[in-house]
DNA sequence: GTGCAATTGACACAACGTCTCATCTGAAAT
DNA sequence: ATTTCAGATGAGACGTTGTGTCAATTGCAC
């Protein structure tokens, strides 16, 4: 059962907000998670990937690379991360849920549609307008979505 | 009535942007789709429809309501009908592809946690910093997502 | 009416995800 | 170092959502 104690001292993300592997362990150890060497081969997969990627992207990933690991140790493993704020689950353009680096902090994302990088933006136009929404038509805010879908400067310059 | 003539004036949405099952039919007939027994089952389906609904909502409905259709019939349906501006297909809070009535114009919705409704709100928040997120990131804008998400009075009353 | 292309729907298939449960293992205690 | 067992694994069955195929059916133009 989760909640013992271990070492402390690299359980926190570092300054751009993004986990180090071993940072990453660290966390799931202090919440009283095993050290297996699944979640090692995991952990690392997750944190390597430059994108937004799919749990099923993993399970391919993590059967040829870092040794192999089940398709429901993934799931249960990224649930795990994303839980920790080490990942952050998204949805994509189509509505998929994929997963990035970083906690879930309110955040949207600049998603392109070409390569799929998601560059994420703070400022949040939503805010504004949520409270005269909710106002108008006796609704209470609990959260929101927003994406921008597009093309990032790289694609575009590789495009005719 | 023998001999009478087809309505030609209701090939379009009323004043609300709301089709009627007659006018969604004039629509599809317009477009050289043919009326048949399932397409009109499934339209009256999908129009009855007070709040957002998923496909296989509609399969199980359309099984046993207005006579029966199959899986695939449906799903093609749904898909002529949002082609044609009938329905709209947005995404629910958890990223699964939902029918609404209206065309797919430019709209965001509040949509409750706990009865599902989603009230449409036009005034768009995004637009006034896509521009500069455009520009401040290279990057080109061709849509957006947003949804937001809580709970209406209606099921704020009725709970504790 | 006839003819034929459009349409249907049973069925197979695939992607994604959940659940079970027999087996294995990390790590705490000794 | 060995014991011990709750935590963890993963093969496999299963459910849901959705797509593709194709022989049989049917709307509709003529
Ligand atoms: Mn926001
Ligand atoms: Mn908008
Ligand atoms: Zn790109
Ligand atoms: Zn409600």
């Amino acid at each position: 059962m989760p909640g013992s104690t271990t070492d402390r001292q690299n359980a926190g993300p570092g300054k751009a907000g993004a986990y180090s592997v071993p940072q990453a362990l660290a966390a799931m150890a202090d919440r009283g998670f095993r050290l297996t060497a699944p979640r090692r081969a995991i952990a690392t997969a997750a944190l390597r990937q430059e994108r937004p990627f799919t749990a099923e992207q993993l399970v391919a990933d993590a059967a040829t690379g870092d040794g192999e690991s089940g398709r429901s140790t993934v799931y249960r493993t990224l649930e795990i991360l994303a839980a920790l704020g080490v990942l952050s689950r998204i949805l994509d353009a189509s509505g998929r849920p994929v997963y990035v680096a970083g906690a879930p902090v309110h955040r949207h994302h600049l998603v392109c549609d070409a390569c799929g990088t998601a560059l994420p933006f703070n400022v949040c136009p939503v805010a504004d307008i949520a409270d005269a929404l909710a106002r108008e038509n006796d609704f209470e805010v609990r959260g929101h979505l927003l994406e921008i879908f597009g093309t990032c400067g790289d694609c575009r310059t590789e495009s005719p």
